[in-house]
DNA sequence: TCTATTCAGGACATTTAGTATCCAGGTTAT
DNA sequence: ATAACCTGGATACTAAATGTCCTGAATAGA
């Protein structure tokens, strides 16, 4: 799985903290250390899948597209990483004994079934936790989290 | 994930309809037309992990090491693709503000708790599902899967 | 209008992982 | 002895992930 899935996920914890307010890739890349130009790239993946929203020009930069609530770990998951199940099916069962070439072994291989079944069952997983949920988790360990992400983000301002 | 899990999942589906006789990877590969020497790595690394055995010499191939039905789709995906989670923790937390550098942020960053949560569901789904379940269902969707494959080994022993 | 800031995205370059082949060495049935 | 077969290291090839750079477009403020 890309690196760039944590980058994000955790950009958007803090991007939920700075809400209100745009903050550019500089300042997301300068909180953990890492490269601008890279970052950019996963953050200009979020907005165009519509998780967050960008704005051009001074003062501009990235805010969540809609409430934290409604944006899951699978949102970023499939946003970064695609859609792609880790296991993909070949359909080497066309090279088989008595194997139909026309039929799509991707949908009827019992092995690709069971193997899709534990993939669906990660995917929920990931669908019923959203990025707020994280954020009040954090909150609730470190309550001063979102107050030093707000002035970690406004020193770094210059 | 790798390819090879694909290749070592039939593989051994087909090596528990030879219970008894031993197949060599040449066979195997035959099987679903897979270049020999690279399915041979994945039945290496299969006998490695105990899920094969494997003897030398004329007559010596590959057999499974234990009863189908304990051996599960997840032993095959570990002992292919090694265990690591997908997701990786690379603790960009150290680089964050008030981080504590000897914290195990791998252990402690909700965002790695909630992503290696997910993967726990996922190896449970395939821990639950041996080869001899596979096997079972695709007899009772094809009855004659069996002795196709006992057949076509048969056939490829020239 | 001019300038500085910032996002958008294409074109690379670099590094790492997956895929695949080959060969030398050891084992074993005939 | 010989031929079949597994073992494992070395090596090559390919694809994907990672990272940098540059041009162009949008926009705020002077």
């Amino acid at each position: 799985m890309n690196e760039g899935v944590e980058w994000a996920m955790h950009s958007c914890v803090n991007l939920s903290w700075a809400a209100g307010e745009a903050v550019t890739a500089k300042r997301l890349a300068a909180f953990y250390n890492l490269p601008t130009a890279y970052l950019n790239k996963q953050l200009q993946a979020l907005t165009r899948a519509g998780i967050l929203t960008s704005v051009s020009g001074p003062k501009g930069g990235f805010q969540l597209a809609r409430d934290p609530r409604n944006i899951s770990l699978l949102d970023i998951v499939v946003a970064i990483d695609g859609p792609d199940d880790a296991f993909r099916c070949t359909e080497i069962l066309k090279e088989g004994p008595g194997a139909d070439t026309r039929a799509d072994y991707t949908k009827t291989c019992v092995i690709s079934q069971a193997m899709r079944g534990a993939e669906l069952t990660y995917r929920r997983e990931l669908a019923s936790r959203s990025i707020a949920d994280i954020a009040d988790e954090v909150v609730r360990r470190t309550p001063a989290a979102p107050d030093n992400t707000r002035n970690r983000f406004a020193n770094l301002k210059s």
